[in-house]
RNA sequence: GGCGAGAUAGCUCAGAUGGUUAGAGCGCAUGAUUCAUAAUCAUGAGGUCGAGGGUUCAAUUCCCUCUCUCGCUACCA
């Protein structure tokens, strides 16, 4: 393996639009954190940067929402998240934000370097414009009504009532949020980063020379490097980023995701004048922990970038961890299904590294994985209290009671003695071989196993009884116990930073070097410890009730605002009714179109004629059972292709609560044609 | 529909270039023990390794088809 000088690693930067939650914290800053603790342990020179994004479309979307300014937005959870890390011991070096001003000259000036060596392509395109605020409008901005199921308030890039994934033009009566009036589309000039002229570059780079890479990041690259790489904007249209810094680019401001991993190179800038080395020495190893969700940004794009600018280094690894369920539902923001960590950090006091263990031990490192609070509980009660705490607590209790807290020496040792001191040795270097290929659960693992060691060590040597007889060997069976522990202050210490600490003062000793661990004298004979306290404490089912009630009652508002119904829709006029030509007709055939999920090719009799029409129900019909059913259509509606098939009219659908559609029919068979009213 | 990842004991996960009884932790059962927060230690029960086919002397491990989960992507008038 090639030997780096220095490290840096990265962190994803978490949106400030919302506050962390378990999932951001499992998938992404803890492993981060241990492994640069680790890293630091070693002595190695290692930077970790992180901060808020603070760009893009949904903040801007949030302030309007809450009548602030973007920026009283992004102050707001800055805040709370900055401190939420540092509370919770995720130790940045410095966790910065985008909307610094050493941001914007650093991202500025690489969009130069790029733009002035002809990096990029200029393209104009039309884009939907609001003439009466005077600026272009983001899909988000434009809203209308769902073509789908109806829901008058559905953006122009998805509807959140039936979950479809829109375009502006689909809407029907699509209108401007910022004034209400409606979107035209206009000229507007943009510049593209091509991607694809980078494609058989990172193909080698990524697939030839970093098989290495996990299966889910590699396979993710190929599929994307398959698909074929299309030219990306790096700029659009907005007036909250940063802004692209040449002439004619008034109101434009470079794209979020371009911005956003440049972040990591302004914040080291902010942190050290010496960040050229971290980022442009070849002896530097750079590591980006990230979520699957930004894998082809870390893995694709921004290397792209770093390589168009030509003088900065490639990550050596992007270990992307998959996502974090909880208690069997996907976490989300907006349906407030998550545990917030500072509202952890508030319940559970004292407690950060309960939730670092258990979030590290079902980290989903090779897939989704779930977190349970009863899971929680048992990792506490039964692995830290149980195994770790209960270890330190009789070995400094025995040590306490026999010697009045002074070590004593190690006098003769026996086979099984020696035995278990070299397994330190042996357990220390497999924590390490973990840590080194991003294991970070089989590396806790074979870490708890040093406190397993302890505890099976103390039951056979059973210095409890030995004590009667023999009060010598007793000295040397404590002082094995003791070196045990001395080796978990520095095991343990990359994973649970605050307990380490309280057992290092209860041992009265300060933090050692991670080359230290295996050796079977750090504490000499004589040294004197203190009275210990409990390392870890039983969760109570109370504790564990209250939060699953929490979620509990979260379900129950989320369940009640599903249900709701649509609010009705204004009124329209009889004539407005007239004009829409809704008639029964008959399914004569049905067949799947090919390649397509949901669509249905049907070809009806409306007794006017016999035409086609294409639907989106095959999730929900088979072909065969709805051939010979009487429907409703919407007869007269404008014709449209899709997928390369004329579909002549509508059908008409009612959609159930869970999305589930049901035919409209009539109640009674009627002749084909006839008009509903 | 296309692409990617996954499916192994009750739970969370290892693993095998194909080869005698498929592993670990937690949970469970039984026994031992009392220094310790009813903690610990030992032993044990639990799996036709997602389904079906194929290649092979031999497959859970290789090949094909299928099902389900997650993600990306196409599609929904």
């Amino acid at each position: 393996m090639k030997k780096f000088k220095r490290y840096l690693v990265t962190s994803a930067l978490p949106y400030a639009n919302g506050p962390i939650h378990i999932g951001h914290l499992a998938g992404v800053y803890v492993p981060s954190d241990i492994y640069t603790r680790y890293l630091r342990l070693k002595g190695e020179d290692v930077i970790s940067i992180c901060g808020s994004d603070e760009h893009g479309v949904p903040i801007t979307l949030k302030a309007r929402n809450e009548g602030v300014t973007p920026q009283e937005v992004v102050d707001r959870y800055h805040a709370v998240n900055k401190k939420a890390f540092e509370d919770f011991g995720i130790a940045f070096d410095i966790y910065s934000r985008t909307s610094n001003k050493i941001h914007y000259e650093t991202a500025s000036d690489f969009f130069l370097k790029l733009y002035n060596k002809g990096e990029f392509i200029e393209k104009s395109s039309e884009q939907y414009y609001d003439e009466e605020a005077g600026c272009f409008l983001a899909d988000r901005y434009i809203m209308g009504t769902c073509p789908h199921c109806g829901n008058e308030n559905a953006y122009g890039d998805q509807c959140e009532k039936c979950g479809t994934s829109l375009t502006p033009s689909d809407l029907i009566n699509p209108h401007s949020t910022v004034s209400g009036s409606k979107p035209v589309l206009r000229e507007t000039l943009h510049w593209y980063l091509p991607l694809d002229k980078y494609e058989s570059w990172l193909r080698k780079w990524i697939l030839e020379d970093h098989k290495e890479w996990k299966t889910n990041v590699y396979g993710q690259c190929k599929s994307w490097l398959d698909q074929g790489l299309q030219p990306r904007a790096v700029s659009r249209d907005l007036d909250w980023g940063v802004p692209v810094p040449v002439k004619n680019a008034a109101g434009k401001v470079l794209y979020v995701w371009f911005d956003a991993p440049i972040g990591y190179i302004s914040a080291t800038k902010e942190l050290t004048p010496q960040w050229e080395k971290y980022w442009k020495d070849k002896e530097t190893k750079m590591v980006h922990f990230i979520g699957k969700d930004n894998i082809v940004f870390h893995c694709i794009i921004f290397p792209a970038m770093l390589k168009a600018e030509g003088s900065f280094i490639l990550p050596e690894n992007v270990p992307a961890n998959e996502f974090l369920n909880l208690e069997n539902d996907k976490i989300s923001t907006s349906r407030n299904w998550a545990v917030w960590l500072h509202e952890y950090l508030i319940d559970f006091p004292g407690k950060q590294d309960v939730l670092r263990y258990a979030l590290c031990s079902s980290a989903p490192e090779t897939k989704d994985n779930d977190f349970t609070w009863k899971d929680f509980q048992a990792r506490n009660n039964n692995e830290l209290v149980a195994i770790l705490g209960n270890f330190v607590n009789r070995t400094l209790v025995l040590t306490n009671n026999y010697y009045d807290g002074k070590v004593p020496a190690r006098g003769k040792t026996d086979p099984n003695d020696n035995s278990v001191l070299n397994e330190i040795v042996r357990l220390k270097e497999n924590v390490e071989a973990s840590l080194e290929t991003f294991r970070f659960r089989e590396a806790l693992k074979e870490a708890m196993n040093l406190a397993r060691l302890g505890n099976k060590y103390l039951a056979d040597a059973e210095p409890w009884k030995v004590i009667k007889t023999d009060p010598d060997r007793v000295k040397t069976i404590m002082n094995i116990a003791l070196q045990i522990t001395a080796n978990l202050t520095i095991i343990l210490e990359p994973f649970l930073p605050f307990s380490m600490e309280k057992l290092r003062a209860w041992l009265n000793i300060s933090l050692m070097k991670w080359n230290d661990a295996g050796k079977t004298d750090l504490l000499k004979t004589g040294h004197i410890i203190n009275k210990p306290g409990l390392l870890f404490e039983k969760i109570e089912d109370t504790a564990i009730t209250r939060q699953i009630d929490k979620l509990l009652a979260t379900r129950k508002a989320n369940e009640a605002s599903a249900t709701k119904i649509v609010p009705g829709k204004e009124t329209v006029t009889f004539d407005d009714f007239t004009r829409l030509d809704i008639r029964t007709a008959t399914v004569l055939e049905a067949e799947k179109v090919p390649k397509t999920t949901k669509l249905l090719k049907l070809k009806i009799d409306t007794g006017l004629d016999i035409r086609t029409i294409v639907s989106g129900i095959a999730e929900y019909f088979e072909p065969e059972t709805i051939v010979g059913k009487q429907i409703s259509i919407v007869a007269n509606l404008e014709s449209r292709k899709i997928r390369g098939i004329e579909s002549k009219g509508m059908i008409l659908m009612a959609e159930d609560k869970d999305g589930r559609l049901v035919l409209v029919s009539p109640a009674d068979k009627v002749s084909n044609g006839s008009i509903i009213k």
